[in-house]
DNA sequence: AGATTAAGTTACATTATTCAACTAGTATAC
DNA sequence: GTATACTAGTTGAATAATGTAACTTAATCT
């Protein structure tokens, strides 16, 4: 395709740069972290305690999954309630804005799910 | 939402749980590396060459570009030419089953031109 | 008492990513 | 004719991200 790459002189000059983190660049920093998908997913039909989402997320270990969590807490896409049982436990739950991810998301799952099967990746 | 997480005995079982990745997270292995949706997205209108691409990605080093090409490239999601020019150059172009993630990568893209101002990451 | 649950945290090991400099051969501007 | 920018990467060392396993405190079930 031709206008998005010109040379000036001698030196050659992008027109279609990403200005610093592109919108892609930009939601998967907030997406695409390992697991952040999966565990937003999870939420998806109402609010989950911590130790059950490490169990759904096999494979995670329970530091990512707080870090994870703490993220997505601190950027809005979830919220974390503590319900006093005994033991205490803890609920999070999916936001408006985190829902808002989910149409993405289930983008995502639908093309994955159709992968060619030498595709399936495990690293 | 009720019935994804039951009480056994003592022991909790989940009834929802990811068999080993799921396919968001497979996706997200193939798809959410740092630069590798961006990359992608650059090359949705036409074959593109290294250096450009460099150029393009703003930010991204070239050590990280290259080995997300050779990435893309192995799972078949675009295609690597060398052309006889002088000096020699390298093409990049999508391949249909890379650009079947293209719709997943615009939904991406409009969820991430509309976040609130104070999600701008940079990290 | 002993095991199991809750929601994490801690220290340490392994990977990923970044940064800057470098390769070698060619073309172009001055 | 010489300096400079170009090509597509690679290299090594530094920093950041992730993984692993053990541990915490307090409560409940057997």
């Amino acid at each position: 395709m031709a206008g998005r790459v010109k040379t000036v002189g001698k030196r050659r000059i992008v027109l279609e740069a990403c200005t610093e983190p592109c919108p892609i660049e930009r939601g998967m920093r907030i997406l695409g972290g390992k697991w952040t998908g999966s565990l937003l997913w999870h939420l998806k039909d109402g609010p989950v305690r911590f130790n059950d989402l490490a169990r759904m997320l096999g494979g995670a270990s329970k530091k990512m999954i707080a870090e994870r969590l703490r993220q997505l807490e601190e950027r809005g896409l979830i919220t974390r309630t503590v319900v006093q049982s005994a033991p205490v436990s803890v609920e999070y739950d999916i936001t408006e804005f985190g829902a808002s991810a989910l149409k993405f998301l289930d983008e995502l799952k639908v093309w994955s799910e159709n992968l060619p099967k030498d595709q399936l990746v495990y690293s």
